[in-house]
DNA sequence: CTGAAATGCGACCGGAAAAGTCGCATTTGT
DNA sequence: ACAAATGCGACTTTTCCGGTCGCATTTCAG
């Protein structure tokens, strides 16, 4: 299964708050674990990981904390992704550590999958971070507050179309 | 880490080595296990659900096995994710099985997550078989050579742009 | 100068999900 | 009737991610 990390939504989450304070302020590890009931250290190693890519400015000291560091719109998601959880690696096949595929001799498949890796990567390095995070859409506020309510099942939607395809739409 | 799943491989292992087959013509899974090296039980439960998906159509009993069900300039690399490894859930926000979410009172990024969650499940969808199968262009045969070799580190070269920005290009 | 408050960082642990295994039922051609 | 294939469900193993712990370092405040 295609996940994302946790660690990225934590990210997002982060930024998604710090995205709304005065310019130059700064938010604490500590604070925004209280906002948002993460644990600390975990949401601290998010931080520092964005921190060392150069997205977060770090103030260590009393009173420090992080704040943004470059304007969102010039971070992609592929930054953010790698700095969070390390070298974007889809497949088993393009690991670098891996002395040799196990399938080597035999495999058909490395080139399409190094396609689909591809194609995933500049997915994840053509959306910004300011594309992902600006302010909802009235119709988004919406779809939110239906979060974790009764949500409708999109997949099994998508693969037996015939049944409530309608639904589907209010996602888009 | 978003990592294409070991099985979503042997789907295009075994799909690959059926677009070159005669129309008509079945291939068993115990073939295909001894063309490729891999286990026999888990290929035989990936062409399974190939099959159940309706992209493979089986024959059982004695010479039964499997061919391609449908055109695959038709199947989507989404329905065979899918198929494989269970509905695209690529957030932990939106399992369906999750009666709340964690974060959900102070949740700030549900919408970002969506917006995300469908841009990819947009791409697995738009990806044809036939498009990610098609037979190698000569330089990808030549990339296909290099597998396994010393291969470059294209996450480092990208997030360090000054060092070794042309290895990336072979690799395109 | 000293202590408190913050980040920085590396090692470790547990659990969940993926990967792989086993066994047997069912179907079908010879 | 037998052999060869798929169909399928339960089980085990392994890997990796999320989370924890501990301590060092930096910096402000008094």
């Amino acid at each position: 299964m295609v996940k994302i990390s946790r660690k990225v939504e934590y990210a997002l989450m982060a930024l998604q708050h710090m995205r709304a304070q005065q310019p130059g302020q700064v938010v604490s590890a500590k604070d925004l674990c209280a906002t948002y009931r993460v644990a600390f250290p975990i949401l601290s190693k998010v931080l520092q990981n964005l921190a060392a890519a150069g997205v977060l400015r770090s103030a260590q000291g009393a009173h420090g904390g992080y704040r943004i560091a470059r304007p969102l719109a010039e971070v992609t998601f592929g930054e953010l992704s790698e700095a969070v959880v390390g070298p974007l690696q889809f497949s088993y096949c393009l690991h670098r550590d891996l002395v040799r595929c196990q399938l080597a001799e035999c495999c058909n498949v490395i080139s399409p999958v190094v396609r689909l890796s591809n194609r995933i990567e500049e997915l994840f390095y053509s959306m910004s971070l300011e594309e992902l995070l600006h302010a909802e859409e009235p119709r988004e506020a919406a779809i939110r507050a239906r979060h974790n309510a009764a949500a409708p099942d999109r997949a099994a939607a998508r693969r037996k179309p015939e049944t409530a395809p309608a639904e589907e739409l209010v996602w888009k």
